[in-house]
RNA sequence: CGGGGCGUAGCGUAGUGGCUAGCGCGCCUGCUUUGGGAGCAGGAGAUCGGGAGUUCGACUCUCCCCGCCCCGACCA
């Protein structure tokens, strides 16, 4: 189809409206490929949406390709398989909920989980029937908190989701493999920079999970990778790099010391330097055990008091921290409740008193870094006292480990030790290992080869489908304009025919026609009166991957051919074009 | 949901307690122009985000609501 600016429903702006902030929402509105309908909410005009479809398009192929098989859903479903899996109230405001005329409960699809493990035991019950592999792409609903950056974070956004259906454990790995070959291909064809990070699988109770992240400044999720080895992870996922315990032989015994006025792990190693100098170096926050107490309330209402040790040096982070205690929510520790423990003291906690087996019950979770054999300067649960060389392992236990310790640019890699660093992604991809949670929630139940019913384990897959428009245009635009990928572009080739000469539009009518014929996809500028530098901007605008300049070297027999992405421009002789161009735009 | 900034024509903006709300781009008509967002002339287009209030008089001041952007808590 051939695309004529003289008659296609667009219209660029010449200054970038001001509300959009980061590039691809600036540069999406100002080419004319979309326009916001309502807040979080965005219309897809012509050329857009043939992005739209192209980035539809790859994600088919590949799911098809490793046989998985497409579905589609109703986009406003019933409130009755969201109660079922309790997600009715879990996901709270962030659904769309609407009553029909008999004032029945419905909502806007925010995903789709329930819809498909219903499905699959609605038509399936052996065990023969599986894996089955079944996916969509489907407008999803969430009414999110703060919509930004245009189509980046809507509260309308199209998804394909995907979802594996297996009988066993090795059957699910099996299945998570393919999905994840599938999205590297995809990935890859979108013709953006990215990276695959370890992540959480969270309250999803899943085991594996992968995150595939656009690389972008303007991400909103920070990732850590190795400089030195290929790990990535997410925040969350990031473990610390064990040691060696340490022998205990030798170490001095612990001992309590007066330190006033020392609330803060600052004023602490202070007077820890004035009081009691170390003979090898000074003391410093990392020599200092601090231990911070949360409140955690469980689903089913309760509230349990959690410390967590952590050396001195680093904050708790509080995303690591609530993605360990999933599905518990973190809240505080108030007044009242250090009023209602008094075996704990403000400012002077230590291991002592925490602990199920100590005077306070108070669960204690330790950071790896805390290990056996390690010394420590830490609160002696008493007002203005601490206690020192107080060993891990030798002088305290705690109740388990647990990674919430804030993770800093330059800590070692947990897969060979070379120096983490930081960097922003786009979240376009997640695969997890589901597990059964919604199978048994749902009650989606096989008869294995024995005749016995067993809960299919399930793994989810998402890729936000318009959400990549603007991460390829994150990744890949200039000051004037979007480059587009050519597999994702509106058209191969913008056709510009310049000038007013007759047989400048008669020459590129033709070659246009011919380019499509040759199935060379084209966008031409056959408007005329438009002068020469409106086209121009208007190319480098748009971004398609060729420019073909049409104009007044055609006297001379030659036409400009021009390469968006690299500047580089040749002529090249007008009966030469159609094979100049038809070769260019050679799909790889 | 907290902190900060901001809402004037499709887009970018000026404006002030007082006459018909101004400019640029874009749009329409005519003539000229045609390799880097052309020129001249004429024109259409705005309940100044919405509501309430103060006032002789509100785009302007006050309050409430809605929306937008940025920074934090949540997510593809």
């Amino acid at each position: 189809m051939l695309l004529r600016m003289s008659t296609l429903f667009l219209r660029t702006l010449r200054e970038d409206p001001a509300d959009a902030e980061v590039p691809s929402h600036r540069l999406l509105v100002r080419a004319g490929y979309i326009r916001r309908a309502a807040p979080g909410i965005y219309t897809w005009l012509p050329l857009g949406f043939e992005v739209l479809r192209n980035i539809e398009g790859i994600v088919r192929q590949e799911m098809n390709a490793i046989g998985a098989q497409e579905v589609h859903f109703p986009a406003l479903l019933p409130r009755e398989p969201f109660e079922a899996s309790n997600r009715w109230t879990e996901y709270g405001d962030n659904i769309f909920r609407l009553k029909d005329r008999k004032d029945a409960d419905y909502l806007l699809g925010p995903t789709h989980e329930e819809m498909f493990t219903l499905l699959v035991k609605d038509l399936y019950s052996s065990y023969k029937d599986l894996p089955v592999w079944l996916y969509q792409i489907q407008t999803k609903y969430r009414d999110e908190q703060r919509p930004r950056a245009g189509i980046l974070r809507g509260r309308e956004f199209v998804m394909k989701d995907s979802y594996s259906f297996d009988i066993d454990e090795e059957s699910l790995q099996r299945s998570y493999q393919a999905h994840r070959d599938a999205y590297v291909r995809i990935f890859d064809r979108f013709g953006f920079d990215y990276v695959v990070v370890e992540a959480m699988a969270g309250a999803m109770g899943g085991s594996a999970s992968e995150e595939f992240l656009a690389t972008a400044e303007h991400g909103e999720d920070t990732y850590v990778r190795c400089t030195t080895c290929d790990y990535a992870a997410n925040v969350e996922a990031v473990t610390v790099r064990l040691t060696e315990p340490v022998a205990f032989a030798g170490l001095p015994a612990s001992h309590v010391e007066e330190t006033p006025n020392t609330p803060t792990i600052d004023s602490l190693v202070d007077h820890l330097n004035a009081e009691f100098p170390r003979t090898d170096r000074r003391w410093q926050a990392s020599d200092t055990l601090k231990n911070v107490v949360v409140v955690l309330l469980h689903p089913d209402g309760t509230r349990e008091p959690l410390a967590v040790g952590v050396p001195g040096d680093r904050e708790v982070d509080e995303k690591r921290l609530q993605a360990q205690v999933e599905p518990a929510e973190l809240s505080p520790f108030t007044e009242e409740d250090f009023a209602a423990n008094p075996a704990l003291k403000k400012g002077y906690i230590g291991p002592g008193a925490l602990g199920s087996e100590n005077a306070s019950g108070v669960r204690f979770l330790i950071d790896p870094r805390v290990s056996p054999g390690t010394a420590w300067v830490t609160g002696a649960d008493e007002d203005a006292r601490h206690v020192l060389d107080l060993v891990a392992g030798r002088d305290f236990t705690a109740d388990g480990v647990i990674e919430a310790a804030e993770v800093r640019a330059g800590d070692p890699c947990p897969r060979d030790g070379g120096a983490l660093e930081t960097a922003r992604g786009i979240e376009m991809g997640h695969i997890f290992m589901l597990g059964r949670r919604y199978a048994e929630a749902l009650d989606c139940k096989v008869l294995d080869e024995n005749g016995k019913l067993v809960t299919v384990t399930m793994g989810s897959y998402g890729i936000g489908v318009s959400r990549a428009v603007a991460a390829i245009v994150e990744n890949s635009h200039d000051d004037i304009g979007i480059i587009w990928p050519r597999e994702v572009a509106p058209a191969d080739v913008h056709l510009l025919a310049t000038g007013k000469d007759p047989a400048v539009f008669e020459f590129a009518d033709r070659l246009a026609l011919d380019l499509e014929t040759a199935g060379v996809r084209v966008l031409y500028d056959d408007r005329k009166g438009v002068s020469p530098g409106v086209k121009f901007k208007d190319a480098e605008l748009l971004g398609m991957p060729t420019i073909a300049v049409i104009g007044k070297n055609l006297a001379d027999g030659m036409v400009e051919v021009r390469d968006r992405k690299s500047g580089e421009r040749r002529d090249v002789p007008s009966g030469e074009a159609l094979s100049v161009l038809v070769e260019e735009c050679a799909r790889i």
